[in-house]
DNA sequence: AATGAATGAGTATTCATTCAT
DNA sequence: TATGAATGAATACTCATTCAT
């Protein structure tokens, strides 16, 4: 059976709602009490399901994480070619509605916070070179079928990603100036363009 | 220009405290006492020059802003060609030194505070946009030169300063793991390649 | 007598858990989880045996104090003469091994309860008077038969009495400075000097 | 000049106020807000002040304990022989008036907070092994000038201080039932008794 | 009988800010 | 100017107690 316990349901409640106010109100808002009342349930509830702020902070991050890794995977499962592979991971990145702002201002609260708190830092890290990994992978089996030219996979994987977590930054800071879908498709076509074979 | 007078001597005393207290333990542990201690004088001090916290914060935002902006387009001056200032923007952008690790953490804060702080979050955007527009002059030149393809420079200016921004970031994140200069290089060449001429 | 009820049963686990939990660590961390957890049952439970922590606190004083007596009028009933029972009361209280080290310090957490708790308070103090009584009897019987110097047997009680709890209390305090048994048998000679007939 | 600055009046009012509190309320009900409401200053100078609670516990269990020795060893001054010295200790320790009282109230909180703190235990300690010394040498002076009989001064002086602190303890547990004056003389005259030389 | 979810009062500590000297 | 004493709001965390299941 895939019913949850109170506990867990409960846990999830928490982390979502200290998800929801890290992402609009800031991690410097996001006090227990606050994150309890957003929960709708008591502060004393949250010590009675986390030990202490850190291991909401934990979970929370773990949580984000995890979901982010595998909605990426499970995107990348529809696609066959590297070249299709590549497009839509841009594209996913790129595709940045409301959800997404939520999720990207959070996630840069979290860059922050892995300063202060080392388990954020670690799991931050593991998530990007996971991420890199699977860039890597991919432009590597490209090279491999003939669809790119050879590039450094690792160096590559890293200036594509850096391509991406920074057009979505930008449009975080400033979501009216940053014209998103152009800029997607543009940075879509300069990775496109950059991995492709050229004529001798 | 005249003689800078004590009280603004202190103001920059105490801002300096405050950017670097930010770089070097993060926003939340910058409190008054520790900027005042960094700063060598008294916490009650800093409400004799500054009216509250917030004072300081946007002071300092600006005076980074300022100064980035400044060294900026003086390091451009000594550029000619578009291609040469596209060049020397990306180099400069990923010269990461250690000065750049510290300068680049306090960046990261200041988007993290541009939730809560809106007079922060008015100087980042402007700071980006004013960035934004000297990516975009240069595309421009270039274009209007002969050196470059006809690409949108608003969009292109975007899609270059994110590269730029995310490598950064990346790096801030996780220092080891990122190969800075090969991922400039890199960065370097691919948008290099984005704005060349293509042959017919 | 009757079988005990589970009732009773459960309330002596508690009881013994509390003792266990005071004598180890302190009344300060004697929390109602902490005393739970060591009787092996939920903390919910308590509050069905005990309307309050107050009335877990009486009970375990009660039955402390009770024992206390018990044991000690067991062990006077095996001796006859007046010097012979007060020998024992001497080396009695004066055998400090390990189960007493962890007596004596739940005893002395007692003390300073007795501040706050009156019921407690009144417990120790009646307990404080039986055992006075106890002595006085024992120097009175001395007296009369002639093995004793005519002291005042209510006084001389509370005198042999504080010289044995002040041992044991800088026993507890400083186990390895206090040489306890040099000193049992120095205070059990000085107070049979003290009872003792002297040639006229 | 003796003039105290107004940080030192300030710290000596709080541990005069916790020692006040600790003596009337115990420990438990010793909290930051109390001490500072008795200290008639606001809680947020107690951290002013002092780092922590640890440290007020720490900076006032010095301050009773040095002012203890000072008195004791003040009084001692005015006594010549050891006898004298001794029959001193025994009359100063058995005072027992109004301010010792809550002296010896404290003192008890002292040693219970003794199992958790250990700044307490190692201050407790080292109080008892300087007064078991004093003893000693008395003792021991008294032995070589022929006033008392050879006894183990060190265990004496254990055997002395045990019935003095236990008589102490007795009374704050039940002032009324313990014939304090009467006690105190029995106790003077056990001790001189057992000191004194006796006939071949 | 037994569990653990839920509540709310209480505790140490931090910190921006004010103000007398 | 400059110092540091003083205030009070805010914050994480603890714990006895209640209550639904």
């Amino acid at each position: 059976m895939g019913r949850k316990s109170i506990a867990e349901i409960r846990k999830e409640e928490i982390i979502e709602a200290f998800f929801k106010v890290v992402s609009e109100k800031g991690f410097s808002k996001a006090t227990i009490r606050e994150i309890a009342h957003v929960a709708g349930c008591n502060h004393g509830m949250l010590h009675h399901y986390f030990a202490n702020k850190e291991a909401i902070i934990e979970a929370a991050v773990d949580y984000v994480m995890t979901a982010y890794r595998a909605e990426l995977l499970e995107g990348l499962s529809h696609h066959e070619s590297a070249a299709d592979r590549i497009r839509f991971l841009v594209s996913w990145f790129c595709d940045l509605d409301r959800f997404n702002l939520e999720f990207s201002r959070a996630w840069m609260e979290f860059w922050v916070l892995s300063k202060t708190e080392t388990s954020v830092a670690v799991a931050l890290q593991e998530c990007y070179r996971d991420i890199r990994n699977i860039f890597a992978e991919i432009i590597r089996d490209g090279i491999n079928g003939g669809e790119f030219r050879k590039v450094d996979a690792t160096v590559t994987a890293n200036v594509i990603l850096a391509s991406l977590e920074g057009s979505t930054m930008l449009w975080v800071v400033d979501p009216e100036e940053t014209p998103v879908e152009a800029t997607g498709k543009q940075t879509e076509e300069m990775i496109a363009d950059f991995l492709a074979k050229r004529e001798a």
